[in-house]
DNA sequence: CTAATAGTGTCTATAAGACAATATTCC
DNA sequence: GGAATATTGTCTTATAGACACTATTAG
């Protein structure tokens, strides 16, 4: 068999999250070699001895860069050509995140991370705004029929809180009555029935949900 | 920067078409190094200074060993890990494609390919079957709001054709009625104006139909 | 005319959006 | 009671599935 000049094969990953009401990403300071100072999506090589996957490597860069374990990893999609890394031919495998803010606030006030609403991540090294743009697409595209918005929340919510959390990942408003119908028909969210209440004061208190088994996939046939 | 050891990165492709009524991938022999002699996915490593992207390099395998130009690939995911390939820990970026069988014919004859259909196309190198899965999964979830199941036909068909062309792709029974009116409403397909007919004889001629301009993605929203 | 398939129209069930109406809390 | 938000119910509209009916060809 020829033996081939082998590409760089490198994991990025997206971590978005919903801080201060908008749609954002979590971007590190680079300590490596190209770009080195710059702002850019948390990403890395591959530890042959220690990861099992590709999103395994996802995972460990979020635990090691972010401090975030046992959250939400989707794989996105693979961005490769011999331009995209000064280096030469790269492949990049990116991956995104789903998590409240409350999992990330200690490492951005440790300064381990920085927060940038989606649409200002732009002008980062190699080819990450595509990335980031492919990420939000997805989130988007995934978000009506997904429980993917509702991991923006911690684990226990109330139903404004979570259409909120909707129409910030969808970038569009949703109608609270025919999205409580859908949600509760198929199971996306169940009660929390012993505690009822939530919210600041001065109005009627909410229902407390959790996630449910379905994950409000359906599928359209003809 | 510490050096780490790099994975390998290859591509495959899973050649989707129909042939005789029924959802197939076409296979090759390998060539190469592990499993050589065994049916596989078409598939290979980066050419460096050729391949402009990795789905350039699926285009590019499609051609020398299907003998395939010009038709639809799509990205399907990255399977990776350090058991999948023998040779060490790999990644690879797979692909598939969606042809008419005529485009498969010739090769399929000289016996470049091999063709099988979907659910007996087991037991093969590396994570075919796994690859294979997804990929038929992608048809079967994308195909009842793309025009992917159409290009399992050629650039011009008629209502009946197409209409089995997707009860195949997606594996269920199509209602003719609904399928038309949401075809055409949304702009799937458009009538071929001058010739109208077609067909081996004894009955009915049909219209002749093209892709529209539409791909017929829709969007729920709340 | 008959057989066979192409194509259309109608009815019904379902789901989503709009929007009004009701409920519950704090003050 | 009043303000503010939570929650529910009703009406309308769009879409898909079921299914029957009409159309067009060869023989």
């Amino acid at each position: 068999m020829t033996e081939y000049e082998k590409p760089i094969f490198t994991v990025d990953v997206v971590p978005i999250t919903i801080h201060a009401g908008r749609l954002s990403v979590a971007l590190v300071e680079r300590t490596g070699d190209p770009y080195r100072g710059r702002l850019a999506l948390p990403g890395g090589f591959i530890h042959v001895g220690e990861d099992t996957s590709a999103g395994a490597a996802a995972r460990r860069i979020l635990r090691d860069k972010a401090s975030l374990t046992q959250i939400y990893v989707e794989q996105l999609s693979t961005f490769s050509g011999p331009d995209r890394d000064p280096r030469g031919w790269s492949a990049s495998t990116a991956y995104f995140s789903v998590t409240p803010y409350d999992r990330l606030k200690s490492a951005a006030e440790a300064g381990m991370i920085t927060l940038m609403v989606v649409e200002e991540a732009v002008g980062l090294p190699f080819d990450h705004d595509v990335i980031i743009a492919a990420a939000v697409r997805r989130v988007r595209d995934k978000g009506a029929y997904s429980d993917i918005p509702a991991r923006l929340l911690g684990p226990e919510f109330t139903l404004p809180e979570l259409i909120a959390a909707y129409g910030i990942a969808l970038g569009s408003s949703v109608n609270p009555a025919a999205f409580r119908k859908k949600a509760m028909d198929r199971g996306l969210i169940q009660e929390v029935p012993g505690a009822q209440r939530r919210g600041a004061g001065t109005t009627k208190p909410a229902q407390i949900y959790r996630l449910g088994d379905s994950q409000m996939i359906y599928d359209r046939r003809f």
